[in-house]
DNA sequence: CTTGAAAAAAAATTAGA
DNA sequence: TCTAATTTTTTTTCAAG
């Protein structure tokens, strides 16, 4: 891992498609060194994976909400039970266990404020181990990336 | 935009790097009319991008926070040029405005808590708009995605 | 590390149903 | 629209310096 490994790094974060060509045109070192280089970043996942990331509004998912779910009594079960459900719910694009007054913070995106209701619902209400939740809807998505601040 | 179009955009949006002719097999539609219909897909901006996802951990940046974050008086230049403040803050990986109690909501990924100290006062320290903030420490990053929840 | 060549794979294009 | 064949691009692998 040199420099050279982070400016490949900082600008597949933001582009995946781009050719090792391009890259090697910005970065000044010969496209074979630079699929190499990749095929390592790759193997040792400091690059996890490469995702499309899609247009929620185009997909008719045109809201989203933070939501602050505090348990009511933490044990290892309950935390586990809640944090597998997570992550297994379609409409729950993040999901954080966290300090501070809740115990989970969650970023939710669905179609409607019809749809987060459904999603309250099947989740929350009738989750007697969930003793309250705080929901912000967020009326702007000021900035949404998975970056990695990359500096020397 | 039909189901076809939906499962491979389910497909992508966790593996983009899988090849036309996977995708092929998976939906059963010839892998040509995979690569006419992902073309379109880009080309319609339903796909914004396609990226690589780094391991923060990997990358030496170690800590993860959730801030929310109250402006001192709403108005609309104070509001658009913290929005562009955040845009461009590295460590701000996401960045909403919301309803509720605060203003903004953050996800921001840095080295240690001491960066996060720096952070915060490069950024809301000596910010009189910003009447407070309040950090929540992610102890586990249960579920970190921005897939979008793509169904019938 | 580089360059260059070669092979394999994937993507883009074209033509025909 | 789709499929099928062709061409182009890209990736991968290899050898040599």
């Amino acid at each position: 891992m040199d420099e050279l490994d982070l400016k490949i790094l900082a600008l597949v974060q933001d582009d995946a498609r781009q050719t090792a060509e391009r890259i090697s045109d910005l970065i000044g070192l010969s496209p074979t060194a630079i699929q190499k280089r990749l095929k390592k970043l790759r193997d040792s996942k400091i690059i996890q994976k490469e995702i499309a990331v899609l247009d929620p509004g185009k997909l008719g998912q045109t809201m989203t909400a933070v939501v602050e779910v505090s348990l009511e009594r933490e044990n290892l079960s309950v935390l586990d039970a809640f944090k597998k459900r997570m992550r297994n719910a379609p409409q729950v694009q993040q999901c954080y266990y966290t300090t501070g007054e809740a115990d989970f913070i969650l970023v939710v995106v669905v179609k409607d404020i019809k749809a987060y209701e459904t999603f309250t619902h099947e989740y929350f209400f009738g989750t007697p181990e969930i003793s309250k939740f705080k929901t912000s809807i967020v009326m702007d998505r000021v900035k949404v990336s998975l970056n990695v601040d990359i500096q020397k």
